[in-house]
DNA sequence: CGGACAACCTGGCGGC
DNA sequence: TGCCGCCAGGTTGTCC
């Protein structure tokens, strides 16, 4: 679900009910999604530290605090927000882990699924070491995609979805992406064209910029961190919408299962 | 190196 | 209404 547009919508969301603050107590309710630390250590470590900054890499939220790095991944169904103060602690029977902020207020890391993960480093290159581009940023020029690209074989959609290619794209995206882009999801990266490389760049950046600009894709679980759903599942133009006209062409889209993923595209626009 | 697949988990939904 | 099987946005490790 949380894809780069989810995570960026939830960090912008949290940022000013948490810089500032300090985490005074820290509950995990299921160990296994806390990575490298025992349950206790994981506690104990956080307890006292501020939060200095929030921001996204990948589809990780980064909390920069007085002495570590805590970062979150939600994976599938994870959700972050706060709860008390002036916001209603409305019961959610998904919390896996409470931190207690100095301003009586808690965050709360809710996700029904426990695939969620978090991570508490003193560097964040433990975490984040191996990404890829952050597509949205200045480095992420039109010559660096296509010298790395060059030195990948095989094909585009799974290439799209690799973190270490450029972090942030998921299931959603890429079949948004390769619809904007005009190329099927099963193309192989060497026979794709100046044209087609251009048009890929291009549509990695709008695509993702677009989502970020309607505050994500509210499938099921996603929820921004006020709790409001996102907008962007309202622009989807193949995701989700098998059987469905092409907005450009009108020929039904396709619904398949390719790389062991649920993928969407239009067979006469998409070659 | 690449592809296939299981594993980690639970909830929602369609079908009967 | 109830039960069952299937499907799901992500990532990692293993096997061939």
């Amino acid at each position: 679900m949380p894809e780069l547009p989810e995570v960026e919508t939830i960090a912008r969301g949290l940022r000013q009910g948490l810089v500032g603050r300090t985490f005074e107590s820290v509950i995990v309710y299921w160990p296994r999604q806390i990575v490298a630390e025992t349950p206790e250590t994981f506690a104990h470590r956080l307890k006292g530290q501020s939060i200095k900054n929030l921001r996204r890499r990948g589809k990780y939220i980064v909390f920069g605090l007085s002495v570590d790095v805590l970062l979150i991944h939600l994976r599938m169904t994870g959700r972050l927000y706060i709860a008390g103060v002036e916001t209603d602690a409305q019961e959610d029977r998904w919390v896996r882990v409470v931190f207690g902020l100095d301003n009586g207020g808690e965050l709360r890391f809710s996700d029904a699924r426990k695939f969620g993960r978090l991570h508490l480093v003193v560097d964040e290159q433990e975490v984040t070491g191996k990404l890829g581009f952050e597509p949205l940023s200045e480095e992420f020029t039109f010559d660096a995609f296509c010298a790395q690209i060059g030195k990948r074989r095989g094909v585009i959609k799974p290439l799209l979805l690799d973190q270490r290619f450029v972090a942030g794209i998921g299931n959603i995206y890429a079949d948004e992406i390769l619809w904007h882009a005009k190329v099927a999801p099963q193309r192989r990266v060497n026979t794709l064209e100046l044209q087609e490389l251009t048009n890929l760049y291009r549509a990695i950046r709008a695509t993702l910029q677009d989502g970020i600009e309607y505050a994500g894709a509210s499938i099921s679980w996603y929820r921004r961190a006020d709790g409001a759903v996102g907008e962007y599942q309202e622009r989807f133009r193949v995701y989700g919408r098998g059987g469905k006209a092409c907005p450009l062409c009108g020929t039904p889209i396709v619904r398949t299962t390719f790389g062991q993923r649920g993928t969407h595209f239009c067979p006469s626009c998409q070659s």
